[in-house]
DNA sequence: ATATATTAATAGTAATACTATTATTTTTGC
DNA sequence: GCAAAAATAATAGTATTACTATTAATATAT
């Protein structure tokens, strides 16, 4: 029996009116909404598109989620948390705080592959969108209101995450915190860059979002690397 | 006589299609425009919206720029001009390459005050537009088409500035480009966290982002501090 | 087999993001 | 000082968005 079989992405339910996993259609929703994002872009993305897509009614859709900004904060939910369960799982058992940290940020900076554990969600396109549009989930005038019904508390667990590791690799360090959401932002931007703005960033093909940001962690860390 | 009285940020024409800087009503437009979307956000902002702030008619705004989304261009672009005006002032005729670094690196990460050269441009308004807001401007599905039309060229030429600069320190480091742009990007993303998202920054009111980003830089470059 | 829950269909609303036309006011050139 | 031109304001109209409400049809569970 695969153990892993058995992995579920739990979320927020104030992020939905009726829980999408709980059904073929709540399934279909979140599938196709994450595809028809991709392509549109957010702005253009509506429920009434979504609802022809998958052959099926705009206020069906009304009845899982309560409007298309929920919608892309739940599906950034479900991403964080499952680039965090990636993560223990990558880092599970490491005892050097130097290699596990590098291992974390690799995980973070790395482009996404799909993981068949998960049959309706492209986790290729998720990521895409996470570059894309995620930020638009808390660029808002909401964001207090929203902070504080935990619509941000899986990101915020990983940012914190990272941070202690890389207080077990260097205790003095005073920046912790500021250096991980960098990171989690930082390599975003970086994969947009190399994608729309390529004379503005060191990141292609060849050298990685990866490359760079190890590189930078272990600098100003001050880590031995053996070789 | 004031030279400074002289000074013009231009922006490229493609942005408006009417000069607003040729009129007293385009430049209530702009001045009340980043007033507004600093009160209301970019979503919620409208033209119609801005022409009863100015005792104006919508379609009298529509004659200067064609929607909302170049108008945020257009102050965005007007924002990096003037960054970039004040840092080849601030660093001009500096001989160090490590002064003229951490110069920028400070200008570039330290809050913004008004300029009094500019009166209808309230740039601490600004400043916090293209905190929460300007990523929306690239953040598009016609990001590609906008970039061939030269939207983001000062933005990038400002990040080939920073970046050459850090050449100038450390010519054998890797990533200029990268470190440049994720500084420009990361300093934006820092202000924003240390007011919503404070549990996972490290900038506060006496640590500063400025604080984070030149120890960073710093620590990078591997720069001799005289102290 | 019927009650209950779920989904689909239809209709409707206020607001958005515009365009087009006409009227009025302001500027300017002579 | 006046006519022509330019700029602005007012009005009306459109397709789309982001929903809500109601009713009808279908599936499911006991």
């Amino acid at each position: 029996m695969d153990l892993l079989q058995n992995v579920r992405i739990s979320i927020n339910s104030e992020l939905y009116l009726k829980d999408p996993e709980s059904s073929d259609l709540g399934k279909k929703i979140v599938e196709h909404g994450i595809l028809l994002i991709d392509r549109v872009g957010f702005e253009k993305f509506t429920f009434k598109k979504l609802g022809l897509e998958i052959n099926s009614n705009e206020s069906s859709i009304y009845r899982y989620f309560e409007n298309k900004h929920k919608f892309l904060v739940y599906i950034t939910n479900w991403y964080w948390s499952w680039k965090e369960f990636q993560l223990s799982f990558a880092t599970h058992g490491m005892s050097d705080p130097g290699s596990k940290l590098i291992k974390a940020i690799e995980g973070i900076t790395h482009p996404v592959v799909e993981d068949i554990r998960f049959k309706h969600i492209n986790e290729v396109a998720l990521n895409k969108i996470i570059i894309n549009e995620s930020s638009k989930s808390y660029l808002t005038k909401d964001v207090d209101n929203e902070n504080k019904g935990g619509y941000f508390s899986v990101y915020k667990r990983l940012v914190t995450s990272i941070a202690e590791m890389i207080r077990e690799v260097r205790p003095d360090y005073q920046y912790s915190l500021s250096l991980s959401s960098m990171i989690l932002d930082g390599s975003l931007h970086q994969h947009f860059l190399k994608d729309h703005l390529p004379s503005i960033t060191n990141c292609n093909e060849t050298i990685t979002a990866s490359n760079y940001f190890v590189d930078l962690v272990v600098k100003i860390l001050k880590m031995d690397t053996n070789g």
